[in-house]
DNA sequence: TCCGCTATGTATAATTG
DNA sequence: TCAATTATACATAGCGG
């Protein structure tokens, strides 16, 4: 998407990475940010940069999510019931 | 980006915002994986759809992404240091 | 140097099989 | 009804201020 295409693989020119990563990171929130919108979901996105900072979007709370995370790993019967829809 | 422009809210139609998940969750989860491999980042996705159900992408292990997130949160110092860089 | 613009590629909404 | 296809809106790579 842009005036050429790119490759899937570590940009080695380092200006060029912090660049590509403020643009995409940019959109990728906005698409987290779209998709608990329209499909009522709960969305947890981190992400920490080559330079260790860390940038966080939660629907709801990123502590809640989490938690519901390791609830939903340990219990594999999963909260398949609708009444635990979001109503975030 | 479609046939027709649509807007931010919940999709009412239980059978489109179903459709829309999946479509946008599959995208969501490429931008992610893309952005980690591009940018050297470590990226984390937590997605619970409206049924309960957990999709998950890490680009290391979710697991110490999400160690990394609490010491990141307790820390306000954050882990600036360019050494700290992912090896992973 | 960073911000914003524009051309282009990509993701995806609607449609078709 | 669901998956594949197609046309279009959107995100973004490269460029200019």
């Amino acid at each position: 998407m842009g005036r050429g295409k790119i490759e899937i693989k570590r940009i080695d020119n380092a200006t060029s990475r912090q660049v590509t990563f403020s643009k995409r990171r940019n959109g990728l929130f906005k698409k987290a940010r779209e998709l608990s919108i329209l499909c009522d979901a709960e969305v947890g996105l981190l992400v920490f940069s080559s330079t260790g900072r860390l940038y966080d979007f939660a629907s709801s709370s990123m502590k809640s999510i989490i938690e519901r995370y390791n609830e939903t790993k340990e219990d594999p019967h999963q909260t398949m019931n609708a009444s635990s829809e979001a109503k975030v």
